[in-house]
DNA sequence: TATAATCTCTCCATCAAGTGGAAGGTCAAG
DNA sequence: CTTGACCTTCCACTTGATGGAGAGATTATA
């Protein structure tokens, strides 16, 4: 099938999907003769694999990885928690770290009067 | 004083008060005559007001715009307030969205042996 | 068969918020 | 006078796409 129906079906933008091809991510299974990319049911599984791990928040070189795995029916799934596991460190870091901004924004947010005089411990807080 | 100085003041790479020059977010107070970017207590002052709006994930944008309130002594502070809130709640938003990712993640590593096999409901989930 | 509509191609630019480096100018000290 | 530290501009790179231009390919309709 063409890039369009290709995309289509893994509910990805053609653009997405020629850039994966771009960057070697998920290749084409063939090009036609006048330069067509042309998918197949397996690269299209691998589109669909991409999309998940991407709704993840997986980066594209682990993404990489996760799929040189996922075709790899030798893999250790040892090899998959570690990839998954350093990825999931990496949320925990960020949602705390989100928590301790919003605890400290809305705490000013919550102490702004939001009138109309000048006076604002936001911008005190800033300065 | 030079640049140098003023990042040193501001807790700022001398880069990033250039690039905030560049982009008219923090212009030096004058230049030298040979070209050099000086920097007074005001402009530091913003250069500090911008770092700490920054390391509230603060838009550049938004920094503009709380910059221009900072320097308006007829400001309200309901302006001031809005942009807070709109972030606090981008912010909010994002948090609930990691947890999410969080939850789900450390569900599927939690599942996952992590040993010499190749089963791996991580791989499950992406197929 | 002609043509219009749709699809696809490559190439280039853009986003945020800087960071890194090259090539070169400036300034103070020794 | 030269060394070293500091400064300048300009360009490229980062992430993960997305938008558009201009052109070629394919398909549908008249």
């Amino acid at each position: 099938m063409n890039i369009g129906e290709a995309a289509n079906q893994a509910g990805l933008s053609v653009k997405t999907v020629r850039y994966y091809s771009d960057i070697g991510l998920v290749s084409p299974s063939y090009r036609s003769a006048s330069g067509y990319r042309n998918y197949d049911s397996t690269s299209v599984k691998k589109l669909i694999f991409v999309k998940r791990a991407r709704s993840f928040d997986f980066s594209i070189e682990d993404c990489r990885e996760l799929l040189d795995l996922y075709q790899d029916k030798n893999r250790t799934s040892s090899n998959v928690r570690r990839i998954a596991k350093e990825h999931l460190i990496r949320i925990q870091k960020k949602e705390s770290e989100l928590k301790n901004l919003r605890l400290e924004l809305n705490h000013l947010v919550k102490a702004c009067a939001g009138d109309d005089r000048p006076d604002c411990p936001i911008i005190d807080y800033f300065s």
